[in-house]
Formats: structure tokens, sequence, C-alpha cells
DNA sequence: TATTGTTAGTGTTCACAGTACACTAAGAAG
DNA sequence: CTTCTTAGTGTACTGTGAACACTAACAATA
């Protein structure tokens, strides 16, 4: 900043912000990616987003972004990282600034806008070939997330608003990817007391019906 | 990036990198400001920081702007995050990507350049008012440097490369700001087997000389 | 209506890590 | 040789994470 007074002398990059859109779906861990209609990388796979207005914050537009490409907002929202490298866009120098956003399966229901038509839902564990470097992008996001759903709540932002213990369980051993044993888990979840048992089951099958939990905002 | 296409449609932020340089000294944690000069802002201070050249990455715009203005360089830099509200810079749409720096007392010769002239190193703890929304940068800065303390090396960084258990120590305990027990301190740092045992000690008062140790980069 | 299949739900033991806590060792100064 | 100051060391307790197997409740069907 001790230079901004000298903006005009300096060529100014384009600043876009790049999504990683999340959610649990097929019992499996997606990513909303949409096929470029352009070149470069025209046809390939790449994360949904978009330029920065020149009046809106960074979050601002990545929560727009996010409503036009899906049509749901006031959802998880984090800023991830931010990539520039010259030479990661072919046309010129364009900074991205990475966010990512998870979503339940109530909140899936992609409207498509018109420069996303070709929008779909991929694992985040064997995604197709991305454009630009957003390979890169994906796995910050999936290392990230990894780490917060160890030190916070997040994990309930990828389920509705009512769930049983053993969709929560799931969603942790999709993520993390690796078998989760069930009596510590619950043991840790209800000592966290972040969660409020309800009066209340799902039946869904030939078995014992399992009992709602909903998640306590402090 | 979908609408990369379009990129003459926008218009274009300035895009600075801002930097938050800690070091320990004088049994405090510091950070260096520079005074600014010129409006908006003037003679506030202010984080070192200025604009990304169009072909240079954003770590290498942090690596040139350390270097201006501390002449060190090969130091811990890391990006933290970006910050774009509009009107965070009176005079108009300046994204800043914060890093911040890690620097040890033997590299602590300030050569402040030309723009920099002003330069100083400041209590983290108890700031001056700063310019911008440097308060805030600033603030998360040392929020992740405490956190990063307990999970990785980072508190090497701060310290020449022959150290005491001591030293380390009281660099733990001034960016905790809390007391450490010593011998729980030494039990886990050696539990670690990141430092090596050095066969030298250091006198420096009328007291038993310390153990030199060394940061064993693996 | 009894049996089978399937998921829900529950406690205890063990290993390890973090924490609390007090004395001896080695040098310099006087 | 006494005093002062920092370096250096071990043990007991507490809480947390990990391993591990059986009963409960329902639907389906024989």
């Amino acid at each position: 900043m001790s230079k901004a007074e000298k903006t005009k002398d300096y060529p100014r990059p384009s600043v876009t912000v790049d999504l990683v859109i999340l959610t649990i779906a097929e019992d499996d861990l997606k990513v909303l990616l949409v096929r470029r209609r352009q070149e470069p990388f025209k046809n390939r796979w790449a994360l949904p987003g978009g330029f920065v207005e020149i009046d809106e914050s960074l979050e601002a537009a990545a929560a727009r972004e996010l409503e036009e490409e899906t049509g749901v907002r006031d959802v998880y929202l984090e800023q991830l990282y931010t990539f520039g490298d010259p030479g990661r866009d072919p046309r010129g120098r364009v900074i991205s600034v990475a966010y990512f956003a998870l979503i339940n399966a109530e909140q899936q229901h992609i409207v498509a806008a018109d420069d996303a038509a070709d929008a779909a839902w991929h694992s985040v564990f064997k995604p197709p070939k991305l454009a630009f470097d957003h390979a890169q992008v994906l796995e910050y996001a999936v290392w990230r997330l990894r780490n917060k759903l160890e030190w916070t709540t997040v994990g309930y932002e990828l389920l509705p608003k009512k769930f049983t213990l053993s969709e929560l369980q799931r969603v942790y051993e999709i993520i993390l990817q690796r078998p989760v044993d069930k009596r510590n888990f619950r043991k840790k979840i209800l000592a966290q007391g972040r969660i409020r048992e309800l009066q209340e089951t799902r039946a869904d099958g030939a078995h014992r019906p399992a009992r709602l939990y909903t998640f306590r905002k402090s």
C-alpha cells in the first residue's frame, strides 16, 4: 500500500473469483464443475467463477457467482487462497481469489445460468482433467475441508437441518476417506454439545429407525 | 474463470501485496511498519507493501517488497488472506493480498528503501493506529502465527541458527502471551526430534551456560 | 406369528499426551 | 567460599483418542 499513490502507472491484472462448491451426493464428495465453451481449455471442465465487479467485495462476488450457478444463498462460504501466477491464464494476467462453499442435499437444485449450461457434479476424488490451475485449487479445498472438519463444525453444513448420527458419520467418512468408529464418533460428537436430540425418528428401511438431531448454532 | 473471455469489459482493480513482517526483539513480538508520506492516511503507520508487477507472481511480489524494505531474502513467507472490500482504499478499488514473513534477530538490519525511510519496529500487541484496514490484517497475522506455532515448526524461523532452549521457550511465551512450563516445554520440543543438540554452550551472564541447539530441516 | 436381515444404539479398557509441580547444576561476581 | 542467577531434570495425575462386540427395533417374508 505504501506506493498506492502511483496506481495509474501500473498495468492492472484482471481479478476473478473461482468457486469450489462442494456437496455430498451418491455417497461421495462432489464438486460442481462447468464445461468451458471457449478457448482456452475449450470443452474442459473448470471451476465456476467470474469477474469481481468494481464496487463489489470479494465475498459478495463469490456469493453472487454461487447464486448464479446454483440458485442457493446463505450457505457456508470461505475464502481459500489467491492464485496469481503469471501464465496461469494464457490470455493474460488473471488473479483469482478462490472460495469454497458447502451446500447440502436439499440445496442441490442447480439452475444452471446461461454461462454454465454444462454444469455437473463430479467426484472430487477422481475429477476430470481441469482447466487452468483448477486441479490445484480443488486439491487445496479438499485439504482445507479435511482440516476444518476436525476443528470446527463445518460438517453440519453438508447436511439438512435434521439428520441422523449415522448420516453425520458418513459425511466424515466420505471426506476423510477412511472408516470411523461408530461409538467413538458418537461419543465425541455428543460431548461437543453442538447438536440437539429431537423427539423424532426417521425410518428408512427394514430396520430400527434412527433418532434425528439438529445442529445447535450458538 | 468461466467468463474470462470478457476480460476487456470489466474495469480492473489495482492489486497490491501487503506484508506483515514479524520478528522477536526486545523481548517482544514486533511488526515492521512504515510511516505514510502521502494522503490518504498521511503520517499514519502502515504495513509495507506495493503493487504487483504484471509479470510477477504474488509470492515474488511479496518477496521483492520484503527485500526492498528489509534487505533480507529467503525467509519464511506465507500468504495470509486477500482483502478486497471496496472502500478499503479511499482512492479506488485496491485488492490487497496479505503475506506474513518471519525474520530472526540476525536479519533485522533494515535498509529502509527510499519509499520506506520512516520504517520502524512496533510491538504487535500495542500497535499505533494503522492506515487502511491494516489493523485487521495485523490481527489476523498474529492469530495465524499463534495457530501455526502449535502445529508446525515456524517458531524456529524467529531464531538464529544456533539457539538455546530457553530462547525458544521465550519465543513461544511472547507469541502466545502466556507463561510456558519449562520442563513440559523441553520434553515436548525434544520429543518432536526437530532439533539437534550441539556440542557447544553459550555463557551470557553470571550463571550456568546454556546448551546450544540447531533446527534440523528434514 | 416366528424367523431373518439390516441398521441404530450403547461402555469399558488401554495407550498416550498434556499438565502440574520443586529441586540440583554450573557458572560469575563479590 | 558464599551468593546470585539461569540451566537443566522426572514423576504423578488427568483427560483424550482408539480399539473393540453385543443388544434394540423395525420391515419383510416364510
